[in-house]
DNA sequence: GGAAGATTGTTACGGCCATAACAGTCTTCT
DNA sequence: AGAAGACTGTTATGGCCGTAACAATCTTCC
């Protein structure tokens, strides 16, 4: 028998609380929100940590790296839509992939306000080499499921997404 | 019909390149741990915005409010475990909610090294007025899917964080 | 007792991110 | 054509966070 971790003892011990209450408190939604954020905090921290950081890269660079490999020359502008980041954000992002010989800014010929984000030789090494060992890890932690309860978890993460809020960016 | 985000536009067809590719290469972790970051990112930035900064919080000043009302008097270090945050985060976090009179410290009384945070009266009003802000926006959040839904969600989500590899603070 | 090691909270530092403002360029509409 | 508005990328500013180092205190073990 193991002990829980103390994360996981306050959040079972919130949800109780928040059961005696009166709405708008939500027992239930409270736990799920609170489930789903510390789940992706650990998985973000685990993996900047453990893999990206050792090899020079931060987590933002490298889904920058991952999305030009898999596109090919973007816009910064493109890059930020369908990564929920600043304009600014990408900007900084590129800055230090591109110190570091990983990316390279190429001025668009269509739009002469525009430039195009590339993957240098190096970085298509290095996003190959991050990404193999980031798979393997992420295995590592949703092995606890079956892949029928990978599968049903991932749809309904992607139907919450579908229905986002009509406000939300 | 509507179109899709070009955040899931994105997952969609990163997941099918994937799924062409020899292992590691897993298309099927790649789409869990994806909308996973994605949602979690969304709804952090959501809550902060719409929010937790209007009232003069930030999120994580607004969930050591809560865990402080929900737990009464605690030291900083049981804050920093059960949060996923370092020490020193919850230095700082403290400081911005006693500048802002919604907590305080005081000297333990068993260890002389360590201190407890204590909400104030206006802590108490100021974590409760936004505690109900935030279940609300989480239920239009969640409002995708049913009761049954929600519970089946939540419950894979405790899975993975209960079963964490066993090297994750 | 007392020395070695562990723990607590803080500080200094650097990194990432969002907001707002800006100059340059494109688009639209008359 | 030409003026008004929209868009792109960058910069400046400020906030949060983690790592590492530090002083003070507690605990362990001889």
């Amino acid at each position: 028998m193991s002990t829980l971790p103390a994360d996981l003892l306050y959040g079972a011990y919130a949800r109780e609380r928040l059961a005696t209450m009166p709405p708008p408190a939500d027992a239930e939604a409270f736990a799920l929100a609170y489930h789903l954020l510390q789940l992706a905090s650990l998985l973000v921290t685990d993996l900047e940590t453990r893999i990206h950081r050792p090899r020079g890269l931060t987590l933002a660079g490298f889904r920058l790296l991952f999305k030009l490999w898999l596109l090919g020359p973007t816009q910064p502008v493109r890059l930020a839509e369908i990564s929920a980041m600043s304009r600014s954000a990408v900007t900084n992002a590129v800055n230090t992939l591109e110190r570091g010989g990983l990316a390279e800014r190429r001025p668009s010929p269509a739009d002469r306000r525009a430039v195009v984000v590339v993957l240098t030789a190096a970085g298509e090494t290095a996003v190959r080499e991050a990404f193999a060992e980031q798979a393997r890890r992420e295995q590592e932690w949703f092995a606890a499921l079956g892949e029928a309860e990978r599968e049903q978890l991932t749809g309904l993460l992607t139907r919450i997404l579908r229905a986002r809020p009509a406000d939300v960016p």
